[in-house]
DNA sequence: TTATTAAATAAGAACTACTCTCATTCTGCT
DNA sequence: AGCAGAATGAGAGTAGTTCTTATTTAATAA
């Protein structure tokens, strides 16, 4: 008992206001290690070894729990279903995280050779895109009026 | 019969080789009218006011061959489950469109100052984030490999 | 340390987005 | 007009995710 990282993570809880249970634990510990982009079903799997009777629920449940607490964050925020883009201009893309909605950015220069450089040998590259998240002014908006009756 | 758009239409379809159907029509008409990057079920919606018995199914067979054909695109590659992030260092994705993996890239110097001014006024920005969609270094490879028994 | 209370868990039902199957209809060619 | 192959509609089937509820567990107070 009391590894360091055990010891983190009762910290992190502390701080996030989360209870510290076991199943928690094993989840982090699992993120922590898993560094390529894992689905809920793959870290299930993987827990399920260490942690034979942990519910799928259970999983679901805690990531979301750690999403919210931004101990961990979310590589494709429209997962949820398709979205179609009939603009074939080049340009970029405004998500918000609130109503998911995505608006066309006008187009703006950047230089993106340092980019392109960074990927590594052997992959073919087809296409750059790049998103900016936040809030859009609808949500902005609403996010700022006082909660009143 | 005959207006502009219904005959480029034609000349599209025989271009990639689809039949010209009227429900193709229709959706193609719809799709170029949604700029807001919509999912196929408010693509749905909005087609069968215009043709009530048009199935879901059939709007989603046709999204897909438009996809093939690159008549449209698709914004988020990762629809089909949430994928997390436990990387907290700042740094950018290779997203591979073969076998979906996502590869952390080296973090780029990249001025972003005029992709964030492109930002519309009222929005709030939170998160810059690139990504270079491809081929990761397997399926490049196996992709050049001559088809042998 | 134990009692209390609120929160977390496991299990499985339910729901949503999407795909498949197949009988019928339509399109493109002759 | 006639034919062959492709597309459609309807609904069943599937995968990913969320909800519900009884039981267990953690955090706080006594």
């Amino acid at each position: 008992m009391g590894s360091p990282q055990e010891v983190s993570f009762q910290q992190l809880c502390r701080e996030k206001q989360l209870a510290m249970t076991h199943q928690r634990l094993v989840l982090y510990r699992t993120l922590m290690q898993m560094t390529d982009h894992p689905s809920p079903e793959q870290i299930f799997d993987r827990i399920r070894v260490e942690l034979p009777s942990i519910s799928l629920a259970t999983v679901y449940k805690n990531l979301h729990a750690f999403l919210e607490a931004g101990i961990v964050s979310e590589v494709s925020p429209h997962h949820g279903s398709l979205r179609i883009e009939s603009n074939a201009e080049r340009h970029h893309h405004f998500i918000c995280m609130e109503c998911h909605t995505i608006t066309d950015l006008a187009p703006a220069q950047i230089d993106e050779t340092p980019l392109i450089s960074s990927v590594p040998p052997g992959f073919q590259v087809e296409q750059v895109s790049m998103e900016i998240r936040g809030l859009c002014g609808r949500c902005s908006e609403s996010n700022l009026s006082p909660p009143q009756a």
